[in-house]
DNA sequence: GTAGGGTTAG
């Protein structure tokens, strides 16, 4: 992962909460007891005395107001209490209308028990209860939720046959549906059919709802072009519209272009940028690396009284941790605590996986302990993280304990808990397993995506299951699990290290036929086995082809090459490979290095190349772009912790 | 007199 010096991406942060805020120490967060009210309001308090300004300055004066309930049955927030009702209802003599049941199915809906709606919709239909639109979008809306859009489509001919009419909703629902579903040919035939038949008039919410699906399918262009349309049809966009295009946009690194809109948006269509609003775009200038620009953001929202809510706080946790600043995030957790929003299993995950990507296991383990008291429920992800963090510690036994907990505590395993679980045993060679545990997935109707399989693949090829990969690739079949490049680059790779180049080589011919492109790896992988038996002159075929074919050797390649051409004494191309390679600016890895510099012919360098050489070692702390990747273990070279400019150095002064 | 669909975090 780049590095980024440790002020980079705090401090901007920081410096706003700077003399703002009380810093709650870290055993606020940590402590074995759950907050009382009491203890709360007098942390409030203190705060308070510290800090004159937190309340003319808090976004915390600044809360959305409650609606009134709109009906009487937005009281009910327990399902109990819900279902209860029902009973009651189904008792009454009249029955009460139909209004009355659907208020109480919408309010079942509000709280997501979408299945328990359902189940009460047909005990409607079955005391013969009227249906009515309001009705049927409600129950289409409930199977739309569950993936289950086709079953919607029958409410609509139920409801037919009773004479209610889909109306601008229950259309809007069905496509929110499809979309859900990535049924793409249907949400654009729907849509179409009903703008050409004239079947409704398209709304707001059902133009933001395409534009959802658009940007969804990779087309924010299109998006982009039905948003100028619905402005065209006198179709006012909603603050929602332009989120959904901004968020779409910041998750595709655009994020210029999601600036632009942003202005336009406040600018030219005056309409008032909300929490969401500023979460998008937060989120995708943390992605990008831009800190400034982020903590401009979040200073712009405070500034303009919009009040950073858990999420935001979450999005920043979480952009900490993933640039391994989790000191940082719990700093900022404690900011949270503060402020009076309080963590949720969100951000917990987030400062979980941030100890767990750096291994370290015990305060990960703290700190799920520490949710857990405060009577926060770990989720799968949680979970999954865990299982990640003592996988790669290679600390099995303690994840499958982990992965066994999931289902008592009630949770299902998803595919990401199966696959990090699958990693973790093909990585300690318990091959068997990982077999009952794939075989256990499928049973448990969990769907194995396209790095389950790259897992999967990978895992049987560094066991030397080179037959069981192959076999296992054909079951795949011609889909799009099977055209990624990824997997034949896993799959070419595990071949040449078994000495089978006849299939490196037949899968890699097999590319163009597939119509897939080659990628860096797939090159650097081939060079890689030809070198590996002696074939140097196909490894340079292949190195020249790099060029010839748009898809330039990368740092990764050079080192490859240039210790495949070591291994077999092929000197009189050395040098001028490392002359590309400091014109390229690219660096030579520490096997590499050690390799070139153990060699007999490194004592023939005259000074000008040493000089070169020393430029293409990373220097301690900075970046190290060369990947070690395909770094040969046969060659049985280990320069462990030594520091790269210093193995060097000592070689020139020796 | 009464209710419904679309946006963000792992």
């Amino acid at each position: 992962m780049m590095k980024i010096p440790n002020d980079a991406v705090a401090k901007p942060f920081f410096q706003i909460f700077k003399g703002t805020f009380f810093i709650a120490p870290a055993s606020l967060l940590f402590s074995r007891t759950p907050f009382s009210f009491s203890e709360l309001s007098s942390r409030i308090h203190l705060s308070q005395r510290f800090l004159p300004q937190f309340h003319s300055n808090s976004a915390l004066n600044h809360e959305p107001q409650f609606d009134r309930p709109r009906s009487i049955f937005e009281k009910i927030t327990k399902l109990d209490d819900a279902l209860k009702l029902f009973d009651e209802m189904t008792q009454r003599q009249p029955l009460p209308s139909v209004v009355k049941f659907t208020q109480l199915l919408q309010a079942v809906t509000m709280m997501k028990h979408y299945s328990c709606s359902i189940h009460l919709f047909k005990q409607m239909a079955a005391i013969s209860v009227p249906v009515n639109e309001y009705t049927t979008a409600t129950v289409i809306k409930c199977y739309c939720q569950l993936y289950h859009t086709s079953e919607g489509f029958a409410i609509v001919a139920y409801g037919l046959k009773r004479g209610v009419l889909p109306d601008v909703w229950t259309f809007g629902t069905l496509l929110n549906g499809l979309i859900l579903e990535d049924r793409i040919l249907e949400v654009e035939r729907l849509f179409k059919k009903l703008v050409k038949e004239e079947l409704c008039e398209p709304n707001v919410v059902m133009y933001s709802t395409m534009i959802k699906g658009l940007c969804k399918f990779g087309n924010n262009d299109t998006a982009i072009a039905l948003l100028r349309l619905m402005n065209e049809k006198g179709c006012k966009p909603t603050v929602v519209t332009y989120n959904t295009i901004i968020d779409s946009l910041s998750k595709d690194q655009m994020i210029d272009d999601a600036l632009k809109l942003f202005k336009e948006m406040v600018f030219h269509k005056g309409i008032l940028p909300s929490v969401v609003t500023y979460n998008s775009l937060i989120r995708g200038l943390c992605n990008i690396g831009r800190w400034d620009d982020a903590s401009k953001m979040f200073k712009e929202m405070e500034d303009k009284k919009i009040s950073p809510n858990v999420i935001t706080f979450s999005i920043l946790v979480d952009a900490f941790c993933k640039e391994g600043k989790v000191e940082d995030a719990e700093v900022l957790m404690n900011i949270m605590v503060e402020r009076g929003k309080d963590p949720d299993v969100v951000t917990y995950s987030s400062l979980i996986d941030g100890y767990c990507l750096r291994g370290e296991m015990k305060k990960a383990r703290e700190v799920f302990d520490s949710m857990r008291i405060r009577g926060l429920v770990p989720n799968v992800v949680t979970y999954s993280s865990l299982l990640n963090g003592y996988c790669k510690e290679l600390k099995i036994d303690e994840a499958l304990y982990l992965f066994r907990e999931i289902t008592e505590k009630g949770m299902k395993p998803d595919v990401v808990a199966y696959s990090t679980m699958l990693q973790g045993l093909f990585r300690v060679g318990r091959c068997e397993a990982a077999r009952k545990l794939f075989n256990e997935m499928r049973a448990h109707n969990q769907i194995p995506n396209a790095c389950t399989y790259r897992i999967i693949l990978e895992g049987l090829c560094n066991n030397h299951l080179m037959e069981e990969a192959i076999s296992m690739f054909s079951l795949m079949g011609d889909n799009k699990l099977n055209l990624d490049i990824v997997v034949y680059n896993i799959l070419m790779d595990g071949a040449c290290k078994s000495g089978k180049l006849d299939i490196a080589r037949d899968l890699f011919n097999d590319l163009s036929v597939k119509g897939l492109q080659h990628d860096v790896r797939s090159y650097t992988v081939m060079i890689c086995g030809f070198c590996r038996e002696g074939l140097v002159r196909e490894a340079t075929e292949l190195f020249l082809q790099m060029d010839e074919r748009g898809c330039p050797p990368n740092s990764a390649t050079y080192n490859v090459f240039l210790q495949g051409l070591l291994k077999n004494k092929q000197h009189d191309t050395i040098e001028m490979l490392l002359q590309e390679m400091g014109g390229h600016g690219f660096s030579l890895d520490a096997s590499t290095l050690a390799l070139l510099l153990v060699n007999p012919i490194a004592r023939s360098f005259d000074a000008r190349l040493l000089k070169l050489i020393g430029k293409l070692v990373p220097k301690e702390g900075a970046d190290a772009p060369c990947s070690t990747w395909l770094v040969a273990s046969e060659y049985n070279i280990n320069v462990g912790k030594v520091n790269r400019s210093k193995l060097f150095d000592d070689y020139c002064e020796a």
